[in-house]
DNA sequence: TCTGGGGTCCTAGGACCC
DNA sequence: TCTGGGGTCCTAGGACCC
């Protein structure tokens, strides 16, 4: 298994369209101004130096690189970039792919040597695209997930049985695919700090403190064990969703019904894509400064967006408390699923 | 420092039923 | 006169990933 991972795609496919920007601190996020609310998308390498990452407030950004240039979200031209390095991959002979987000995919494949295999694919799609990316190769998917941290950038390595406790035993767990800050912090909590002490866990101290399904598969990603096959087939969306943070706060409730006809305009659009009924719909709300509900309904299930628009207005008028100032509206219509779907194999993990 | 947007799945707790 | 034990459905929240 070859997991195949763009370097710093979103950077990289700005500096292609424009070149005068290589070599420079680049931060891609929001509407490309750092004194507005957003995120930092992703850093070109200059700009982490600076100590700018994904998921920093741009105003922060901003004071860590004030040089760098700001460029807005272009999310059709990240897709197009998206689709050309797919097309490479599934056109590579005997690959099975399975994709996991813009800039990365699974490729399953018979080799003698994959590292070779590994080294064409890194070549065909620079060819291609003029993009670089990393692989990993591992023997189960996880292994070859994380293999690929260590191949960055544009390299490869390879992370099997043989090596996964040598390279990862003493790691924080944190390290894991899955294991964020959170599950990192009750694990200490438990006495497990590293990838071996988890490995070693006895699954029923994992059970009591995470679950039937949890405990188990954090014993498991511990290990670099699970799945070995690369699953081909198309995934179909659970849903489809729209989130807006406002850059001020609304405190109008006109202005609130408002956004969220057009929220739900927009989310409304993307279902006629899908195709599919909509049986559920959640509003979230974030209040300012801070503080996050959502509100979720079941409805019956309908295709029409007068009926969708009226099941959103009457789930605000229930459940949102016109008092309070809105910094964020989301709305996401869950849709009807085809009966022969692919069921999730990992938990945690949508997309496999 | 002031915190995006689009996804997925799991768990807990209450309601309800037999 | 102290109040079982499943099972399912629903909602809210949590956690993770890119």
């Amino acid at each position: 298994m070859l997991h195949v991972d763009l370097d710093q795609f979103v950077a990289a496919v700005e500096v292609l369209r424009r070149p005068e920007l290589a070599g420079l601190p680049v931060v891609v996020g929001g509407h490309g101004d750092p004194t507005e609310r957003g995120v930092v998308s992703t850093a070109s390498y200059e700009a982490r130096e600076l100590g700018v990452g994904s998921g920093m407030p741009l105003r922060i950004a901003a004071r860590k690189a004030p040089d760098a240039v700001f460029l807005p979200v272009d999310k059709p031209a990240y897709e197009a970039a998206s689709a050309d390095v797919l097309a490479v991959l599934q056109t590579w002979p005997g690959g099975v792919v399975q994709v996991l987000g813009w800039d990365e995919a699974f490729v399953g494949l018979d080799a003698d040597d994959p590292e070779a295999a590994a080294r064409g694919i890194q070549a065909a799609v620079l060819e291609t695209t003029r993009l670089h990316c990393s692989v990993g190769i591992g023997d189960t998917l996880i292994r070859a997930k994380v293999a690929t941290g260590f191949a960055k950038p544009r390299g490869v390595f390879r992370l099997t049985e043989a090596n996964w406790m040598s390279v990862m035993g003493e790691r924080p767990t944190k390290e894991l695919w899955g294991v964020g800050s959170r599950i990192a912090a009750r694990l200490e909590t438990l006495g497990v700090h590293t990838v071996a002490e988890l490995a070693a866990a006895p699954e029923d101290v994992l059970v009591a403190e995470f679950g039937p399904k949890l405990g188990p598969w954090y014993g498991t990603l511990g290990r670099g064990e699970g799945d070995r096959d690369v699953d081909d087939t198309p995934w179909v969306a659970r849903a489809r969703s729209r989130e807006t943070t406002f850059q001020e706060d609304l405190d109008e409730p006109a202005a609130v019904e408002a956004a969220l006809r057009d929220l739900t305009a927009a989310v409304l659009g993307d279902v006629a894509e899908e195709g599919r009924p909509v049986i559920g719909l959640t509003l979230k709300v974030r209040y300012a400064p801070f503080d996050t509900k959502t509100h979720a309904r079941k409805i019956a299930e309908t295709a029409d967006p007068d009926e969708v628009l009226a099941a959103v207005l009457g789930l605000a008028a229930d459940r949102l408390d016109p008092d309070r100032a809105v910094r964020l509206l989301g709305l996401r219509a869950d849709l009807k699923m085809p009966e022969d779907a692919r069921e999730p194999r990992t938990p945690g993990r949508g997309g496999w």
